[in-house]
DNA sequence: CTATAATAAGTGAGCGCTCACTTACTCTGG
DNA sequence: CCAGAGTAAGTGAGCGCTCACTTATTATAG
């Protein structure tokens, strides 16, 4: 799990980071204290500090590496240019199942940092990193569009922000305990009209 | 604002409960001190504790209350059964849009709770909550079905999670701030494919 | 008069954060 | 090559403050 030798203090930082992420995905910023991050990073409270000036800073910097992780993943799965658009949405939930399945502390992440928005600067990182990510999306299917492999008669990043809402949705579903109901079929179920080529009528 | 005479437990617990709400909404759980609580509500910390055995109880009565509103604004659009889908839709998002207008903090207290679901009994009160709304929804759909004016090849409960889906996610742009891309109008055209008539092909 | 609405004035526990210090590694002059 | 000065990584103990909650007391509607 945690490393126990002295490492490098980049390599600390990762350690810190990926485990504060889970952390407070878990239990929540504010039930998350400063003593437990430690723990579960392997090293003392005052190492923190001579990471992250704050508690909130090293919330930020999760909230920075989260986005990373996002953009990175939808990247690999949107990379596939001349995929149909069905396809694309089916892996882009099959990965979301996957990530929720495995690491749900990490997606849990995603529902604790909501909480903390009246903060102006978490606000803004949080901004920041959805509309990175809400772009990233956009683009694929605006050139989804341009390709005529996709409705036009959508604004495109309208489409993305239904994207963000179904991950939520999901996050939700899977916290409350009822994935019965809104399960990754679901999911693809409600988004399948977006992602067909035929305009509505 | 908050009454200044003495006034019956019954009157006392309703005043602190809409005002717990709307702070609880404001600042989120943790940040929300029982002194401020108090002071919101214009009576001593030690009259919060002779109404709510808690400030974890105080929050779960304001879920069940929360609840309760919602319910009853739904069963207000939804009591109109001969409404054509696409209109209830319509009132159901411009209800939502006055709602979020008027009261931000009321409606901010839907995401603040997402935060606090490790908890067991909060989960519990939430999910209730939650299912209850959405089991009067997919009723209401289900009715509209049977009688033809809505398409049948989507489940009904399906379409009631997309709602719970949609809420949140018109809060998050709220409380972000990017209402200029994600707003009542997008809500609407995001619901229309699944309050059609006709099926999809 | 009295039941109870209401409060003023606490208290102990726990939190974020700091300080004074140790341990492990790296570099350089002789 | 290597002693040991210099530095970066790391820590245990605890301070000051805030918070949820309590106790002891007063005020008033019926």
């Amino acid at each position: 799990m945690t490393e126990k030798k002295r490492m490098s203090r980049e390599d600390r930082r990762d350690v810190i980071l990926s485990q504060a992420t889970a952390i407070f995905g878990r239990l929540g910023y504010h039930n998350a204290t400063t003593s437990e991050l430690a723990k579960a990073a392997g090293v003392s409270e005052a190492l923190l500090y001579q990471h992250f000036p704050s508690k909130q800073a090293l919330l930020i910097a999760c909230i920075d590496s989260f986005g990373d992780r996002v953009y990175d993943g939808l990247q690999a799965i949107l990379s596939g240019d001349e995929l149909d658009p069905q396809e694309t949405a089916q892996s882009l939930f099959a990965q979301l199942g996957t990530l929720l399945g495995t690491k749900p502390e990490i997606n849990r992440f995603g529902l604790v940092i909501l909480a903390e928005l009246e903060d102006k600067k978490i606000r803004a990182a949080t901004r920041k990193m959805i509309e990175r990510n809400v772009e990233l999306l956009t683009r694929a299917l605006k050139r989804g569009q341009d390709r005529g492999v996709l409705r036009s008669d959508v604004r495109p990043e309208l489409i993305s922000w239904l994207l963000v809402g179904m991950y939520q949705l999901y996050s939700l579903a899977q916290r409350l305990g009822v994935l019965d109901q809104v399960d990754a079929q679901a999911m693809r179920e409600l988004v399948r009209p977006f992602v067909t080529q035929k305009d509505l009528a």
